[in-house]
DNA sequence: CTGAAAGCGCTTACAG
DNA sequence: CTGAAAGCGCTTACAG
């Protein structure tokens, strides 16, 4: 079966291409009756505007590109699912693609792709750029010069000083600082922070929790023990079980112990960290107490139910629609950066540290 | 920054436009020196090729189109990283486009994009279609008429007796077979089944599951129980921990207990219906043995360990990307059905029944 | 309200 | 190896 063009279903109708193309695009200014005569011919023989074409006229197109870089779990599709509600209400599709950390020269890719696509707008979603701080800030600079309105979503814009994009995320910061202010008023004083990067780069997540956590420390007067960081063993790939898990067995295995309380820097890190404990013969939260951060379903559902920070997806995708589509009407639009404060949700591991 | 076109470059350099796209495209019949001298022009303008209007020309495209519909888990994600890198290997891109069940007409959605498209290829991931068994197969059926290589990927063609695209999927019905058998032999005759939907569609992942496990019944001689069947009540969200955990709540409050062993539909069910049994006051495995399907990380992670059938999502989406390519490449090429075989992993979820 | 015509930025025979 | 020209399928002033 051959596709449809525009001439030959106008032939068919026995009106001009521009008539057809007015009707299938709504335009005022067609006999309504005259356009459900097309619709309907269009949809018996099953025509459908060649999309190219029709970007190459227009220039661009009612889609938003959404990118997601390296690790994808759980918590980007969420955000995704509602961004996909958000943009659809607006009018818009949401294509989304995934570049691997692995690909090479993924940064190139990314921008060429977003040069090529002639999207409306673009979202990116998670962590975007290289481990390489001043190459995060280049790339940033290098979309910010393309002709297209962006913004980041769950990710602060890494360019540094002089933000060049709006960014909607969780405030880490506030939330880290809850969740550790929580494990000190149930007694906690030696608390492991599971999971912190390698890179000196403050803004990715682990850095924004785990300041937040060294800030809460500060505000209770509870010294800050280095060796109560727990660095990530897994390379690139911070957010997953499997770094939670490693990263707690060696830290456990090294014979830095002396905790009460984990805290993870995600809730995939947690459980992975739980099954260390658990493997040490720890029991949560009788032996210590343990917490992650991003509220996702899993949190809810381990044994024990996870002490956590919800982030409020919902309400995160709804501004990065907001804010991108307010700088696709307004290009010249002021860069605006959004922090949305998580919800403390108290689940069932958390307890007093033993007596000992 | 304004969009450079070939015509621009074309002049900076001195030569025709055709010459240009010679160079871009790594037409062997350009002068090398031609070929470098202007992809270095392109490189520092930053010049990059329309690809509406390339493709407008070309009538197809490098490009792999990845549809997900409705549910979209942690399984889903890990086969689609393996394809991107599948299809990444022979030079395609992969793009992604996520339909959510309700949206309104998602069927004819799904129809548009792919006739819109100028895709290499499509990939159908996870279920599609609606709940409506006949619905769905009209719907394979028009998407076979639509002039695109397609396959379906960890889901089987729904159109019935006679398959009109190509699948890979893990066999679900011996994987299945292969647990409930693992339970008989450790003792289990009362084996509930959490997560049998509603419709009457044998294809779906949870009745050919459903189907492994009776099959292993009477393979042992064990009579097959109605009543331990564990309705889905969660519409729409079959795999979900929330239905694991609202079916297996509904199901134990409902009085119909005497189960020493609970098969979840999925792995995510599997940690659902661990929380119902917890809060039963049930414990696993020493009360009750409980055992998931899928093979994600959370089930290796969870406690206790889970004991499951580990999806080859490597060799699954391998398979799909041969399959695909191979369609692409001989479009009259016979329909495949692919079942890839899954392996059951043992955790710590799974002990004899009681004494009692 | 409708039609004829130009043109979006490419690629590809065709001619040299 | 290179260039001039046609044309992919649309949309949109422009003229009626």
């Amino acid at each position: 079966m051959s596709e449809m063009t525009i001439k030959e279903l106008a032939r068919i109708c026995g009106v001009a291409v521009s008539t057809v193309s007015r009707a299938m695009n709504d335009r005022s200014d067609v006999n309504p009756q005259t356009r459900t005569r097309i619709r309907a011919a269009a949809e018996k023989y099953g025509y459908v505007p060649n999309a190219s074409a029709r970007r190459l006229k227009i220039g661009s197109t009612d889609t938003i590109a959404v990118f997601i870089q390296g690790e994808f779990g759980q918590l980007l599709i969420e955000v995704l699912q509602h961004l996909e509600v958000a943009f659809a209400d607006a009018g818009y599709d949401v294509t989304l693609s995934h570049v691997a950390d692995t690909q090479n020269d993924h940064a190139g890719l990314v921008e060429r792709i977003v040069r090529e696509g002639k999207f409306g707008g673009v979202v990116f979603l998670g962590r975007y750029g290289s481990a390489d701080r001043e190459a995060s800030a280049q790339l940033s600079r290098r979309l910010g010069e393309i002709d297209v309105p962006m913004v980041f979503c769950t990710t602060p814009d890494y360019s540094g000083s002089a933000a060049q994009h709006s960014s909607i995320s969780v405030d880490d910061h506030a939330g880290a600082r809850d969740l550790t202010a929580h494990l000190i008023s149930r007694g906690h004083r030696r608390i492991a922070f599971v999971g912190a990067g390698e890179e000196p780069d403050r803004e990715h997540a682990w850095a924004l929790r785990l300041a937040g956590y060294r800030a809460a420390l500060q505000d209770a007067g509870v010294p800050f023990d280095e060796s109560l960081v727990v660095a990530s063993v897994v390379e690139g790939q911070v957010y997953t079980m499997r770094n939670g898990y490693e990263s707690t067995q060696r830290w456990l295995q090294s014979g830095r112990a002396g905790a009460t309380a984990f805290f993870a820097v995600c809730d995939t890190a947690a459980i992975g960290a739980g099954r260390a404990l658990i493997e040490a013969g720890l029991s949560v939260p009788a032996d210590v107490s343990l917490v992650g951060f991003d509220g996702l379903d899993v949190a809810d559902y381990y044994n024990p139910r996870l002490t956590t920070i919800v982030q409020p997806v919902s309400e995160i995708a709804q501004s990065t629609a907001r804010v991108l589509l307010a700088t696709m009407r307004e290009p010249a639009r002021a860069i605006e950066q959004v922090w949305v404060r998580g919800r403390l949700v108290e689940g069932a591991s958390v307890a007093a540290p033993p007596a000992s």
